[in-house]
DNA sequence: ACCTGAACACCGTTCAAGT
DNA sequence: ACCTGAACACCGTTCAAGT
């Protein structure tokens, strides 16, 4: 039944948190997320479902690290002669890779959790601006203006950082702790809590009021560019 | 089993596509998505999960109909002072509906079927821009930038009616045939392969193309409100 | 014409038992 | 410490059989 039967000599490979997620994004790469299952996934391992659940702890988790993975992929390097440029190249690598692993956009839509990857993707991100002289609200405006078209996930992972942050004796331990790794994120969030007092981002995000920024931007932007035609 | 156990004298309603659907979408507004199954849908009318395949093919077709119905929600009769207002309405009343039915936005997504309702939502959609002075070429952008904002059905839709359009023999039947139900789309259609020969639009539009579209337009309204700051 | 019982080939997940 | 057999409670779907 396995692979490994043929050869005896061979001590098989331990299994590992790390196997068992390439293998996942392999199987997922090749045949699109419907091929993804406990039992495939074992399969491709030449072990049994049950043994998945020793190193992921359930498949919700699993799909939490294969959307890592492709996060991962995602080339932060690329430092342009401006903001804009610079931003424009993140924006093509980070389709780029969601290109090569197709599935990965549906998935990335549906995580709920912020995982380090992830966040530290968003520190990225949000350094662009920052750098490009935006100021902390707009920053936090563009992100949803952008969010949705490469990576789905900026409105959920804003509103579970700013529940947090909701609970002042919390707020301020989480931001000292994030002050090191994520700068960005820190500074950002600390701007805007002063700036309106909590009152738009304390107890999450309007998203109506982000989903109207965003519209207004795009029509703005086609009005003006139907008047130059 | 039932719940119409205990009325034998009541005739039990029967059956048909349309409550089905109803049902279906009336479990997933309560539980979501994952409360969606034939057995369940089955149940809450009463019936055996079979019965449904009566009525709907199988769950793909009943997850199409349910999105149908959704989509058949949106209030279209809205007509503003000007395009502007107007398309800020027509957005405005498709997310207060996707907000309604929080399960939608991500069985959208995974549409790749062009249903008659979601064919005549992109008709009147592409009318607002049409009547508020863009060419079809700018229009067709505008739905890309805009595409995945609301309804994420875009890409694929704008796909499938290309694929089609790319057949010169079948692009002229459909062309008359769609002419008197959906003439924006038409319009647009016609325009578009004649101002570029169908380099962009004949084989599908070119993703990449439109993705960079958007993202210039947003990064350029977005320079414009820092600048203004 | 419409509904169902029985069956098939799948799922994710658990837990005690093996090594 | 890690892997597995057996089992549970689910899936979507079919088809012949009932009414």
């Amino acid at each position: 039944m396995t692979t490994q039967a043929e050869s005896p000599a061979q001590p098989r490979i331990p299994l590992s948190r790390e196997r068992v997620l390439r293998a996942a994004v392999s199987l997922a790469d090749e045949g699109g997320i419907g091929a993804v299952s406990m039992r495939k996934v074992g399969n491709e391992l030449g072990v049994e479902a049950m043994s998945l659940y020793n190193h992921v702890a359930n498949k919700e988790e699993m799909l939490d690290g294969m959307v890592d993975i492709v996060v991962g992929e995602i080339d932060l390097a690329v430092d342009d002669v401006d903001w804009k440029s610079t931003m424009r190249s993140r924006m093509m690598s980070a389709r780029q890779i969601l290109v090569q692993h197709k599935w990965a956009a549906a998935v990335l839509e549906t995580r709920t959790n912020m995982t380090p990857p992830m966040i530290k993707y968003m520190d990225s991100f949000i350094g662009i601006f920052r750098e490009g002289g935006f100021s902390s609200g707009l920053t936090h405006h563009a992100m949803h203006a952008l969010g949705s078209r490469v990576l789905g996930f900026t409105q959920e992972m804003f509103d579970d950082s700013e529940a947090l942050e909701a609970n002042p004796e919390v707020k301020a331990m989480m931001l000292q702790q994030m002050k090191d790794q994520y700068p960005n994120i820190s500074a950002m969030l600390v701007d805007i809590s002063h700036e309106d007092g909590g009152e738009t981002v304390g107890d999450g995000c309007d998203d109506d009021v982000e989903f109207v920024f965003a519209v207004d931007l795009i029509l703005d932007g086609l009005e003006r560019l139907r008047d130059a035609e």
